[in-house]
DNA sequence: ACGCCGTACCGTACAGTGTACGATCCAACC
DNA sequence: GGTTGGATCGTACACTGTACGGTACGGCGT
């Protein structure tokens, strides 16, 4: 009579963590909670979170929709678990912002977590689609987390500065990719380039208007267009927003 | 024969400013563009935006669901206008960032702009669950966007720079505030507050870890949990992201 | 070798979703 | 009075997460 399946936080730790839970061991269809996170976590990056649904997992696994329930509790808990899993790949084949710091200094150090953050987010654009909650207190987003502190750590801030700094820097990434991505989006089912986009919208724009005008809109909205051929670049800001956040941070070490 | 329905941007843009488009007037049961939009954005604010379902607008409109095609293309574009319907009310009452500005500077005036977005998306929390994409080019997106920049203009930043600045502090009120509406989902869905989770989840975690230890991670950890009374506080580091985010602008202005 | 039992497995069912299609009905015009 | 064009909407389809209850199998005690 354990807690409802879905619903103990107890029980995901234990999922997350591997070391227990009913579904560590492989059953006797060879199944296991880390082969359906697996499963989870390719479809996803091949045709979004919305097609990772119980029936189409248990499908690519050769299961009935309900099997996975014997290691899973749940949908939500899966895609915990799908977060946690990809999180401890995010430094996989590359340096660590620990030694990056060491070699170029504790900003260089923070713009390799920008640059891990940014390429993870492409790789798993899934990852954007998740509402951030409590912190998922799995080994793969607690060693991220842990590493991507070293940057930060005793260079003259506080505790709580560093975790406020780290999380503005994620803010940052996450919204850019979380924007990026969705225009990525739109392009594949509009099938209609920036470009084409604005040449049908431009004109009706222009008559549905009627006269209402905003200069400062049109003229920074103009200046962008040129620059980046499309209605804005998200990436482009972000680097700006981290690099003036950077500076800011800086200043405050003396 | 006009294009589907749902997928022709300009049939949107002419909903958006309601200057055409068949479903800017009234129809034979009163109904109109404006009152479904009105009705879907109730529902939105009270329940959540899953709960605005055509059916369920529908039915609080007493109509059936199929006659809200006649003035909205479908569920997606609802959406959009919905999104630039409330975008018309950020600064309903209260200063303008550039009366701010003229007050107080130009600092003060970006200050507004977060303020104002912090008390939208709490207002609204329906409105962090769009994906951002291609802009919304209605009336309300348009003079939000034509307001907020106006702090930023003439301070010495060129167009693009003004973009960026402005579309990363949104970003970082976006993200604090999908953060904080995400807690409070799962505050309200779980039943448990903070401490009690922690309290279910500590032990546990202990346990599950089975010796692995993350120095860095659990220092902070405590210390950002003192401070806050919780796993972390994305209001209080968004507002330190801001602060140091200006702090990188101004120096840039000498 | 046999029987039993816990649990892995899964078929079915339910209350929903967005919207395509085609039928119906009504207001206004000739 | 007749006709037409558009507003209205009933039905249907393919799909969702998961509760419930039944089946069948691996491993154990004897």
């Amino acid at each position: 009579m354990a807690a409802r399946g879905s619903g103990d936080p107890a029980r995901l730790v234990g999922l997350l963590w591997a070391a227990s839970g009913s579904g560590a061991a492989p059953g006797r269809t060879g199944l296991s909670t880390a082969r359906v996170v697996d499963v989870a976590v390719t479809l996803a990056d091949e045709e979004g979170l919305a097609a990772v649904t119980m029936r189409r997992v248990a499908d690519a696994l050769g299961v009935g929709a309900m099997s996975l329930y014997t290691y899973v509790p749940g949908r939500a808990e899966l895609v915990e678990l799908m977060l946690d899993r990809v999180a401890a790949q995010v430094y996989d084949g590359g340096d660590l912002p620990r030694d990056v710091r060491e070699a170029a200094g504790w900003r260089a150090g923070v713009l390799r977590v920008v640059d891990a953050n940014w390429a993870h987010h492409l790789r798993h654009p899934w990852t954007i689609d998740v509402p951030p909650a409590r912190p998922v207190l799995g080994p793969g987003v607690t060693s991220k987390y842990e590493l991507e502190l070293a940057p930060l750590d005793g260079i003259g801030l506080s505790d709580l500065e560093i975790e406020h700094v780290l999380s503005s820097v994620l803010g940052l990434v996450g919204h850019a990719a979380r924007w990026t991505i969705g225009v990525e989006r739109v392009r594949a089912e509009t099938a209609l380039t920036e470009l084409e986009w604005w040449e049908t919208v431009g004109p009706a724009l222009g008559a549905a208007m009627g006269g209402r005008s905003f200069p400062l809109a049109e003229r920074v909205g103009s200046a962008v267009g040129e620059a980046v051929q499309a209605a804005d670049d998200p990436e482009l800001s972000m680097r700006y927003g981290v690099e003036r956040l950077l500076d800011g941070v800086a200043a405050r070490l003396r």
